[in-house]
DNA sequence: TGTACATCAGTGAACGCGCGTTCACTGATGTAC
DNA sequence: TGTACATCAGTGAACGCGCGTTCACTGATGTAC
């Protein structure tokens, strides 16, 4: 067998996933640059000296939960840069598959959300790269859109970064609403409007001028 | 001579005040929540007991921090929802606005934009209620203009969420640019076509469709 | 102006506590033969 | 299958350190007369 199978790694990947749900709860109440080795290892149950038999230290674990968190929104991105249908039901769907994802990993977005322009620069830097990553993803879908016949490189890229923002206000914002009731329609419909109109702008932005003004 | 004036009133003014600065200055490289009260008197060079003469805990420092930070951002909100001309120009001299803030205020950009998400709850909701303050502001000043005629209150408010989003998203981006330079540059540009997108989105919002899709 | 008392920003010692990290260890699991 | 040795996840004592908070204090400033 290889050394990444038996009973010993299998045990030792138990605890190490048992210190990163650990860490994630702790993390609903206070920021990275707060949380202590010896917190998160009480939590689990085990000595602190164990803590380094997994990570080198809470900021290390804390890039393997940015990790953990925006690896799993790979799939969901995907989903909606490859739905098919008009604009309002496409905004519609992408908006319901981020109240999903909320719904089903809060802790992880607002990991995201918090330690995005958080104290700890490694962590930073990992979540960047991991938007980054989307952006790229969500910019080639938009290339290959009729809709974007005509985009300069560097506009697709604006827009594609415009939609992963809006992805993550939109989550943000859902997360400080109740999971369900009227506060967080609300939340859901303005998402919906700002998409639209995002859209909206997107469909005109080669018509020429940008109208209005005072 | 009332009690807000004489020598000793002045001295405790000018020490609070070196207490949020030195506050602000350590907060560059952590989060609030693991900002210690004895960290910052140490900076200010006073004993750790006088804090409790000015505030009641860190916390509490952090949300007077929060009105220094967002207080001074008031003028700016004016200014760029009071300027005139036709959209192209608006969005020019908004970003311009934007980055000089930046550039003059850096670490109090950094504050609000780390603590907006961040682990103390009094100084989010701080952060919370004030940018509710200029989404309002930024609403008012929508109404006014012919462009928005026959605009309901809601799309009103979803539009100046997301320019007050946008000023934030814009803050933060310049902050992890060098303050000159072509990367500077590439920051400012992909902002202002961020905003024009926008406003041609809100030129067209009340033609019928959204237009495009796959 | 001068005096006597009140106020209060800042001091410094002291406290109990939890922190991160080190170290030698234990004993179950893995491996070579 | 059995044996002998290697590996290594987790232990528990120990360390020095900085933390937030309390308390009685000092002495400059403020105020009443």
């Amino acid at each position: 067998m290889s050394h990444t199978s038996g009973i010993r790694h299998a045990r030792k990947q138990k605890t190490r996933q048992a210190l990163l749900d650990a860490a994630l709860e702790l993390l609903e109440g206070q920021s990275l640059s707060s949380l202590g080795l010896r917190e998160v290892t009480r939590a689990v149950g085990i000595a602190p000296t164990a803590f380094y038999r997994h990570f080198r230290s809470v900021e290390d674990l804390g890039v393997a939960l940015v990790e953990e968190a925006l690896g799993s929104l790979h799939p969901m991105i995907r989903t909606i840069v490859s739905t098919t249908g008009d604009g309002e039901e496409r905004v519609a769907r992408a908006v319901e598959l981020i109240a999903g994802h909320v719904d089903a990993h809060p802790a992880h977005v607002r990991f995201i959300a918090r330690e995005r322009h958080g104290g700890v620069r490694a962590v930073r830097e990992a979540i960047r790269d991991q938007l980054a990553l989307f952006t790229v993803e969500v910019a080639e879908a938009l290339a290959e859109d009729p809709v974007s016949a005509g985009w300069g490189e560097e506009d697709l890229v604006m827009l594609a970064q415009l939609y992963v923002d809006q992805m993550l206000v939109t989550a943000s914002a859902l997360l400080e609403a109740p999971v369900r009731g009227a506060e967080r329609e609300r939340v859901v419909r303005t998402a919906v409007r700002r998409m639209r109109l995002i859209g909206i702008g997107r469909a005109h932005w080669l018509d020429g001028g940008v109208g209005g003004g005072g």
